[in-house]
DNA sequence: TTGTAAGCGTTATCAA
DNA sequence: TTGATAACGCTTACAA
């Protein structure tokens, strides 16, 4: 704003109360060695002009900012939103900040750079990565500087940490689950590498372990670049009538199964009773009994909350190496998965 | 941490390229007036070098952060989640990045003033809020500072801006509606003030429409300071059976309707069939025609671009008085909402 | 118990 | 085209 009168400064304090300003810096940060009547006349003063501490110049001067950056790919996705919430609650409780960059694009580009050096710049003293696309390479090149976590995707590079949810674990218990249910052809919705390391990595558990059950397995693709409008699932179900052989298909995410089956519902066909659908994330409200969606359930709000922890034990000193975690998740039963129909 | 290698520092760069900091100042700048050879080396000794800009420093002088501050009272919230994407996306548009602060209590507390002047202190230079609760006299104490913009709540406080979906015109409409059905009996579940102002504001404006249809109405009341997760929903369907007479339950947000949806669902009853519920907000992916949701759609993604515009434009200068905008919303038909059951 | 003064990493002004 | 030098608002020795 042009004209805003400019904020009070320690020096307009110090001014009121009569004091100097080394003094209203003591007070304010609560030190001892204050004499009580000179204490009480510099909060009075600073209450009166309604100071509010400048914490650029106190970065400045301590080299301390109590902010964490948090870089995620896509905020839409109900996965990331969930993390981000998870991760700002547990930062608050560590006592650390949050300052939040999103990548905009399709692919991992230069823009992805751009907002992680902005992070970098603003001096956040440790970060936090959730992308399934942002090359290692790049995430490495600052942790020299501060502690990075990488949330959600397995990558076991030795100079930054990682908390994730067992990819391959996963792939293959839904794959279980549905060879159990009696399947014996089963689709698999696997989208391109270049699109999600990890939703790569778990239809290829999936398809890897139905290879193992001898089932013959049908691998479908898709392009889809954000979460939040899934654009493909007309087609992908298109391609299921045209093989109606197969009873299942297993997709990558809560998101592409709800397209997938908001897309059948339009066509008058129904989850188990005419193809069996899952998903994957167990992001609620996904998990809600009204839909009744059978998925795996990766542990979020604990994925945040470590990932918080191992930064925040790494800038204290508490934790002098970066860690890596894999965290267990679990199956939930819905009811959009079933026995094969009889045909 | 302890032992970081402290990052290098624009002397740094100009010790290895031979030059003065200013000069470095001025090429990373890419202002003019600086020799072509210079330019080069200096580049070349910043990129060797891992050189980031310390925007802390930076801001120190230029007395600019280019930083919005967004307060939301609960991040876990489907509204304010989806909010504060939007927020984010628009913010990034116009070049400003998005540091967040959360409220967590029950009440608007001091955790609240605190999370706000914390934001105050990073010297944010415009502040989103979003609370249904915080007091307006507590931001209006920050107005004259920055421009503020509360998102999703009406008021017309002078001293800052105002970003709404009108709840009279959106409760009323819910009221018609479900009148329109044929209900002739009405409950509606109506939160305390306390709890969030819009939800009060849109319950009581549906009570009082119903009034003037001559409807006969119920009001239930729970109090519920989290929307992440609803416990009173049992209570309000158990309520709910103890008055058959009354066919239909208006609910204010769509949180609350799906966990009475989910709580009737556990007692076999449907909606409509033996009780038509509606929600409000109208979120995806509540909205999912697999739920099929009667509900109330806010514009919540415009909400947040005219927020970060508003701000941006009164950073700029664009614009020098706080305004105040309500929006249109829009009637959702979905099937949680039907003609009364037949008895 | 209080005050003085140096310095954090930049930008910006002014000379050279 | 370049280089000194003074801010910016604060913390922090150190001196009084």
């Amino acid at each position: 704003m042009l004209n805003t009168p400019s904020a009070p400064t320690i020096l307009d304090v110090a001014a009121r109360a009569g004091v100097s300003k080394s003094v209203v810096s003591r007070v304010l940060r609560g030190e001892y060695g204050v004499a009580v009547a000179t204490r009480d006349k510099v909060r009075a003063a600073a209450q009166e002009l309604g100071y509010v501490v400048n914490s650029v110049a106190q970065s400045m001067v301590t080299n301390r900012t109590r902010t964490i950056g948090v870089f995620v790919r896509d905020a839409a996705a109900p996965f990331y939103s969930q993390l981000l919430t998870s991760l700002q609650e547990q930062a608050a409780i560590r006592g650390y900040g949050v300052v939040t960059a999103t990548g905009a694009g399709r692919f991992a580009g230069p823009d992805e750079n751009t907002a992680i050096a902005r992070l970098v710049s603003l001096r956040v003293e440790g970060l936090v990565v959730s992308s399934g696309l942002l090359p290692s390479e790049l995430i490495a090149q600052y942790a020299s500087r501060i502690p990075i976590v990488l949330a959600g995707r397995p990558e076991q590079n030795p100079t930054f940490s990682s908390i994730y949810c067992d990819e391959n674990v996963g792939g293959a218990s839904m794959a279980d689950h549905i060879a159990a249910l009696g399947h014996t052809r089963v689709a698999v919705l696997s989208l391109a590498r270049e699109t999600s390391i990890p939703q790569f990595m778990r239809s290829e558990a999936m398809i890897r372990r139905l290879g193992d059950l001898n089932i013959e397995t049908l691998r479908l693709s898709a392009e889809e670049y954000s979460e939040a409008r899934i654009a493909g699932a007309p087609a992908v179900v298109s391609q299921m009538l045209k093989h109606p052989e197969y009873t299942a298909l297993l997709t990558p995410s809560d998101r592409w199964a709800i397209a997938v089956l908001e897309n059948m519902r339009s066509r008058n066909l129904t989850a188990p009773g005419h193809l069996s659908v899952t998903g994957y994330d167990g992001i609620w409200p996904f998990t809600t009994d009204l839909i009744g969606l059978t998925t795996w359930r990766q542990p979020v709000g604990e994925i945040g909350v470590l990932a918080i922890n191992s930064i925040a034990d790494q800038i204290e000193g508490a934790l002098s190496h970066p860690i890596h975690q894999s965290l267990n998740g679990e199956l939930i039963v819905g009811r959009t998965g079933g026995p094969p129909p009889v045909r």
